[in-house]
DNA sequence: ATAAGTAAGTAGATCGATGCAATAGTTTTA
DNA sequence: TAAAACTATTGCATCGATCTACTTACTTAT
């Protein structure tokens, strides 16, 4: 019923703790007659191993936080299973917090976590993150942490998709379709990956006939709803886009709901874009065109990078940007231009 | 640079290590003088609290796991977000592992969990989950585990929806359509959850001139490609039914890709109903009519019930079903028998 | 036969916070 | 004025695994 130490094992197996730990770690110095006879003392008793004392002494808990906003856009929960694969696959325990995009609530899920000494933090930024209050939580446990999908310090690590290459993809198929005006709907004001791809859709816009004009486009939430209202905000101003460009699939879906209750058809009536590709997006009719980002090559890379710069914090901050895919598909191959 | 201690604090403020630990715990015992001399030392010096050290004394490790299957599926999201905010509100920092319906998986998961000295566990269980070896891992450290929206055992709490109530609602509104043989397509087969939603459907069809034939459907893996396969499965067996019944909405979703891949549009050639009522299903078009099984409040009720077992693990075993709604939808609301 | 070397195992301090039992110091009570 | 009661504070053993330094018992080399 009390609960079973490594005292009691060795005891039990005839050794002293020391011996019985080492067997516990594998070493050589132990031959297999031992280790044998403290294993099975260990599977008599009912021996759990105690990370936190062993954390005590050894300087790693083998365990690491991640912090996202969001799960159910999709693109978020791939991401997050991603991580959390390569994270059991490494042998670490994974904190996950959701921060709902809230600053406030995120700062006390960093401290939580740090608290709970964790050996690295996956950071999904919220909207207004500022590098000052996070250092002021981690610096004090130097805790490396990496940025995910957004920045907002390049001093710390920072993996994420090619937003800009992702954006000019976008615009060149966009342009090439021979639309005349396009808008962007939804993402959140100021994050880095809305900027990005605003600069990369201008890049790709730029010398071909189509007009765009940031100053049209909404910010929104990173969902449905914010679609919905994103675009209805754009329509409701007399503004008629040939091609709407949704921020993530999961704005594309409330745009979809919207332009219908409009009695507008996506993919004949105006055409729509949007990044993520999600699995949702192949799925919905018309099937959504969409810039894939690879969630799951993203939270491999991440993983890899926050591992090594655990095993040494030393090197400069790091970023690795991964390549995009367009994948074009009925929400703007069939549109063509109104008469 | 090097870690900051209690010991390290309290010398800077020139108390005893005792005293800056009941300062930590807001003990009435110090005076407010003494209390914030304390403080303002642990502020300078940069104090982080080291749960792991406290761990060592008290019985708590104020955190908790979460191991679930997939939470690409937005119903598993929702759930688990819901039970992530619960924990945060009570401040507990929560493990989580997604077993990917695997059951070694799952049990390396609950392993590593339980070395981490968790408080309690909540488990969706993988299909093909056992009381035996999981016990096993669990009983060791007497920690409690509550069973999530599947029943594998009656000696652990349990909370779900209502799959019983949903089955019938369900039947019901299929049977008033005027429908006259349905299927149910997909879900893991033998789950608690898929076994309960037939029971609760022919309860439901009972009495009606609806053929409700269990041989006649497919188990699949619990998502949309799971939702194509069965629906194509059951179609190519010359099986054509006017309503199909998918076991969740995430299934639906790969009945309507499968039903266009076939020239059938459903709410129109065939009625489409299902469960969950994710956020998705409203959006869709048709819209989907779904049975609501409410995952925040499954997650909040569930985290209720694991924290009063940790407080008090003494009573028996509890189990709480969450009672379901039906959301009438154009996907069956628009169908016609064929003439 | 002695020194050197190796293999197998152990004693005991240590990590950082907790909490009991004990101790000053001050005020109230009889 | 002594005893009792209370307030503020502290010393030290403790939780369970780790790890360095050390011992003991053999084997091998010279």
């Amino acid at each position: 019923m009390t609960k079973v130490t490594l005292n009691d094992v060795s005891r039990a197996a005839g050794v002293s703790r020391s011996t019985a730990s080492l067997v516990l770690r594998g070493s050589a110095r132990i031959p297999e007659s031992t280790s044998e006879r403290v294993r099975l003392a260990m599977a008599e008793l009912g021996y759990v191993y105690n990370r936190h004392a062993a954390n005590m002494r050894r300087s790693e808990s083998m365990t690491l936080g991640l912090i996202v906003t969001d799960i159910r856009n999709p693109y978020f929960a791939g991401l997050t299973m991603s991580i959390e694969e390569a994270a059991h696959d490494a042998g670490y325990t994974l904190f996950v917090g959701y921060s709902r995009d809230d600053v406030e609530r995120q700062y006390l899920q960093l401290e939580t976590m740090v608290q709970q000494q964790v050996d690295g933090i996956f950071l999904l930024p919220a909207t207004g993150s500022e590098l000052n209050p996070i250092c002021g939580i981690v610096d004090r446990s130097s805790v490396p942490v990496l940025q995910l999908a957004r920045y907002f310090s390049d001093e710390l690590d920072y993996v994420g998709p090619d937003n800009i290459a992702a954006g000019t993809q976008l615009a060149r198929h966009v342009a090439s379709l021979g639309a005349s005006s396009a808008v962007l709907i939804g993402g959140p004001d100021q994050s880095s990956a809305r900027t990005e791809r605003i600069k990369g859709l201008e890049a790709g816009f730029a010398g071909r006939a189509v007009t765009f004009d940031v100053s049209r486009s909404a910010t929104t939430t990173n969902n449905a709803a914010g679609g919905s209202e994103g675009i209805a905000r754009v329509l409701d101003q007399g503004d008629w886009p040939d091609c709407i460009i949704a921020y993530s699939d999961a704005v594309a879906l409330g745009i979809y709901a919207e332009l219908r209750r409009r009695n507008l058809e996506p993919g004949r009536d105006v055409s729509v874009a949007s990044f993520d590709d999600i699995s949702l997006a192949e799925l919905l009719l018309p099937p959504l065109t969409s810039v894939s980002t690879y969630p799951e090559i993203i939270g491999k890379k991440a993983s890899e990078m926050l591992l090594s710069r655990i095993r040494d914090p030393s090197p400069q901050p790091q970023r690795s940007l991964i390549e995009p895919a367009l994948k074009v598909r009925a929400s703007t191959a069939q549109w063509r231009p109104r008469s």
